[in-house]
DNA sequence: GCCAACGTTGGC
DNA sequence: GCCAACGTTGGC
């Protein structure tokens, strides 16, 4: 199993939205990014992923779980776009800050720290068991 | 609200 | 194929 870290404003899709999905999880669209796309093309079912809330918050707000691999972006007619389906598995009981990642050395060679613009990122085994672990989601 | 970093576009 | 111009993202 991969993990990943998916990120959105919570102003235009939050954790709550994502939450009230279910068990049907919704299409993670909107991507218009080569490399996030290709992060996605490579997402298996079952796959692990952080919810982070970007601009405001900016922290890891849950744990999400893939339940539909890549397929067409249905809000474009561009076939270059595509997009997989993402479902809330367990909000954080403490949410893990930028802040916080950005000041712990175990996690300094994460991808939101190096290249916060990209909006679809893998994450390492490891870190995903630090931020687990202070988030206080279960594995 | 500002601005730096980055990705994309399009003219040449 | 290069690169300047432009648009967008996201932290501060």
């Amino acid at each position: 199993m991969r993990y990943w870290l998916f990120k959105s404003e919570p102003d235009v899709w939050g954790w709550d939205q994502q939450v009230a999905r279910g068990a049907a999880g919704e299409q993670w669209d909107g991507v218009r990014n080569y490399q996030a796309r290709n992060f996605m093309r490579e997402m298996a079912l079952g796959d692990r992923g952080f919810f982070y809330h970007s601009n405001k918050g900016k922290a890891v707000v849950g744990m999400v779980e893939v339940c539909a691999t890549a397929h067409p972006d249905s809000t474009t007619d561009d076939p270059r776009w595509e997009c997989v389906d993402i479902r809330a598995l367990q909000p954080a009981v403490r949410e893990v800050t930028l802040e916080e990642i950005k000041a712990d050395p175990r996690l300094k060679d994460m991808v939101l720290v190096n290249n916060s613009r990209l909006s679809v990122q893998p994450v390492s085994e490891a870190e995903w068991q630090v931020i687990c672990d202070l988030a206080g989601l279960e594995t």
